[in-house]
Formats: C-alpha cells, structure tokens, sequence
DNA sequence: GGTTCAGGTTAGAATCGTTCTCATCTGTTG
DNA sequence: CAACAGATGAGAACGATTCTAACCTGAACC
C-alpha cells in the first residue's frame, strides 16, 4: 500500500505534496481548489463519486469551490488520465480514481459502486470489432441487488 | 427466426397482430399509441432506440403520440419485459428490443449499439458477490472508436 | 346506440444533472 | 508591483426526463 503523501517525515503533515505532484505532472495550474479537490479525491484510497457528492464534500472541509469548479477539475482531471468516467446510470456520472484495469459492481439499491481488480478477469467469446475501428475500453458491470443468491 | 406476425396467412397485411399479442400478454391496454409504438418496435428486427429518436419516428409514420406517452410506453414496456434498458452514456438512455442474454458494442464516434450475442461470451474470474445481494445482471460493454485495430 | 368510469393521453411546467457565459479574481512572470 | 493568461463562480441556459392536471378513449354495461 504505497503512500506518497508521507515519503519524508519532513513536517510530520504535508497532506498536499501528493496531490501536488499529480497536479504539475498534469500540467494543471496547483490552485486552492484543484488542491483541495485533489486531497479529497485522492487521499483516501480508491473511490467513486458525483459532481454533487464531491462538492458537498469538498464544502464540509471547508473549501470555498464552486459546482461548476468542481465540474471543470472532474473532467480536467479525467482528461489528465487522473480519472475515469464510469458509466452505470442514465443520468448521473461517476468519476473513479482507479485508473488501473478493473470493472464494477454496482449496488442498484443505494447506486454505490465497488471495484472488482482487472487481473483475474477475462472475458471470452468477444467477436471481432467491426471493420475499421478499434477497441476503446470493455467495461464489465455486474449489477447487484438485495436478495439471497440462490438459498 | 420466429414470425408472430404471419403465423396465419389470413388477411395478408395485418401489422398490428403481434404488437396486440404482446400488449395483451403484458396485461396493457392496446390503445392506439401503444399499438403504434410496439409495431415500430418490433417489428424489424432488434433495435436500439431514445425516446426522442422513437418519437420522432412515430410522427414520421403518423402516429400521433407526445413525448410524455413515448417515455410512458417505454417504461411500461421495460416494466413488462418487453423492452431492456442499456447503459452506455450519461445523459441518454437507449431501450433495446433484444431482451435476451446479450451484451453490446458501443461506437463512440456516432453513439449507435450493436448487439454481441451472449452465446458464445463467458466472464471468468468474477469474485463472489459481496453477502445478502444477488446479481442482477453482467452487462458487458465493448467501446469502440474509429481507428485501425494495429495495423 | 348511449352512458359511465377507470385508465390513457397530453401540453406545458417542473426538475435534474450538467454545461455555458462572462465578469471577476489569482498567481506567475517580468 | 504591473500585467496578463488562466482559473473561478453566480447565475443563466440546456437537454433529457418526469410531473401535473385537464382532457380523451375504450371496455363494460344499459
């Protein structure tokens, strides 16, 4: 479990440094709020979340960022390779900070999301891409709700 | 291929005889916008549609018929089984008429759909759903762009 | 053929998530 | 510290969808 936040026990806090790096890796301008964002989104290990539910978030620490920051930096940020786009329901978008090869479950109760790691996963009998295009990305989304498996 | 629709050579042309089977399985009244609507929908092959595209469609072949009706039906039919919702971009949602096991290529250059029989599609590796939930359903999605596959 | 009434349809308003506009602010550079 | 590109934010605009409330329709009965 790497953590690159606490490299060197230079200060004892620096909860920025990482998401600094990943901000001039980027080539994104470090502001307060790309900052803030980037703490929230990335500290805390693999997460999924909405526009909206970030930008709560990001108020109840205290960071004066507005909607329409927080969508500009979700999708700066996606655009960056810092984020992925996942798909699972008309009508709201979720932003991954896994980036890595992996597929979903997606709890239709209360519209969470859980990773399931790519490193298993195959899936065969794909036929072959139309001619003329190439595969972007297979997506794998195993729709879950409550109820006994089988019993 | 089964033909509901010319099971008795009785009339000749009667377009609305498996619309009205349907309906009448799925305990809907048939009103003549539904009537209408199922005749468009099924009765050339699988298709993928959107509300908008479907209402457009219907006052091309004129069937008078409003959005809100179009987007009524299209649940009602989901609700029934009749019709399947597909994922694969925010912010629209496609029915499909193809509700039996399959999955989807997805063409992000034009935003159409194009089945993947799930015959032959095996996903392997899946780690046991998470206790007290059941899978709903394994949506595979191929993404796929313009662009030559390597060349 | 008419009456009745639950259910279906509709136009338009409302809602939701998201994007756009443009005036203002910020932070890097000289 | 001046200047300017780039970033931010409030609110308007937007597209897809859902809601609302009044109005039809069609199956069942007279």
């Amino acid at each position: 479990m790497e953590r690159d936040a606490d490299r060197k026990p230079e200060g004892g806090d620096r909860p920025y440094s990482s998401a600094l790096c990943r901000l001039r890796a980027a080539g994104l301008r470090p502001t307060q709020q790309r900052l803030g964002l980037a703490k929230i989104l990335f500290e805390t290990g693999d997460r999924h979340v909405t526009a909206e539910a970030l930008h709560t978030e990001a108020q109840a620490a205290r960071l004066r960022v507005s909607l329409a920051t927080v969508y500009n930096t979700l999708h700066q940020f996606t655009d960056a390779g810092l984020l992925r786009q996942v798909v699972v329901d008309s009508g709201r978008t979720y932003f991954d900070t896994n980036t890595g090869d992996h597929h979903h479950f997606y709890f239709e109760g209360d519209g969470t999301l859980a990773d399931i790691c790519g490193d298993g996963i195959e899936v065969l009998g794909l036929p072959a891409v139309p001619g003329g295009n190439m595969v972007s990305r297979v997506d794998v989304i195993v729709r879950v709700r409550a109820g006994a498996p089988k019993s």
